[in-house]
DNA sequence: CGGCATCCAGTCTGATACTG
DNA sequence: CAGTATCAGACTGGATGCCG
């Protein structure tokens, strides 16, 4: 399974979620059960029931699973860094990340070396071990790493472009 | 502070990274500590540590915080629900998102009020409040929601349209 | 109806010390 | 050099019960 957005334990209680026909508007989304929504909106529902799958439910893991790779304190900054200057050996890695990261502090050792075993099990980097001593490894960004980072470049390009008007729009919420 | 990503406690230790001009290429990248870096890959860094500070460190912190968005469970989810049928009241989102999820499970009363008051914080989502008895409280997209759901959904579709390749890619790791 | 308060298991993350 | 092992504090997310 592909389960990268863990679950939290319990006993896995059973759900009886309707069995209904994706592509029945009337079932999906019952006007009894939706009195208010009509015309437009419930369009545009039935439009989004189309195409949810890649969103929502288990076939989106693999969706939310790479966003959430970029949302990550670390993940975005090492692909970067990789597809820079890759092959890079572990610790060139975390020098130049504690250089370009512009943190205030250091990524620790166990925290590089599980995002790195992730992403290497995500297949996006890989890893390559020279068995000398002392030892000698080497990580660079796999070809869909590369493709990965070129198309979420663009995403955080725009955030980043517009990065005054999502500071501006934060709120204090009256707590009352 | 805009820190999203919470740091782990601790009481913040004093690290010490070196002050340095961030367009002097030899003080950021020194070659003494680098000595396998040179031509083109130093090049390359060089050009990275010009535009990093869009993705790493604090400045970053805004990029992370919509990407660590996008890879919640529920949130990219709820912005979809929303931008197709708002205004909605909150049984109806809980509602639409069971139905529209095709999640195993429903999701919580706690973490749809608590994603939903994020999503206040942050500008992207409006409410309205109706004082009347019983309450009615309708929520929609701000703007400035709006535009980042049309962006997100580009690096998603292209992630949903190369789901194939990304399990593909995945690889057990040997464990010795 | 639209929440909030509380509890609790599970998870994330960093610090520190040690190793082939 | 490139990690592993262990510990502990903080955070996440679900279940449940209560309230105006």
């Amino acid at each position: 399974m592909f389960l990268p957005v863990p679950l939290c334990g319990a006993r896995a209680p059973v759900y009886h979620r309707p069995m209904i026909s994706e592509h029945d508007a009337g079932s999906l989304i019952p006007p009894e059960e939706f009195p208010a929504l009509s015309g437009k909106r419930l369009d545009a529902l039935c439009r989004l029931a189309e195409t949810i799958e890649v969103n929502g439910g288990d076939r989106g893991a693999p969706i939310r699973h790479m966003c959430a790779l970029l949302g990550d304190r670390w993940t975005k900054l090492i692909l970067l860094v990789l597809n820079a200057a890759a092959p890079l050996r572990y610790s060139e890695l975390q020098r130049l990340i504690w250089r370009l990261g512009k943190d205030e502090r250091p990524i620790s050792q166990r925290m590089l070396t599980l995002r790195l075993r992730s992403l290497e099990r995500d297949g996006l980097v890989d890893r390559n071990v020279q068995c000398v001593m002392p030892p000698h490894v080497e990580y660079s960004l796999s070809p869909l790493g590369q493709r990965l980072n070129a198309q979420s470049d663009r995403l955080i390009n725009w955030i980043a472009e517009h990065r005054e008007e999502f500071i501006a729009a934060r709120r204090e919420l009256p707590e009352d």
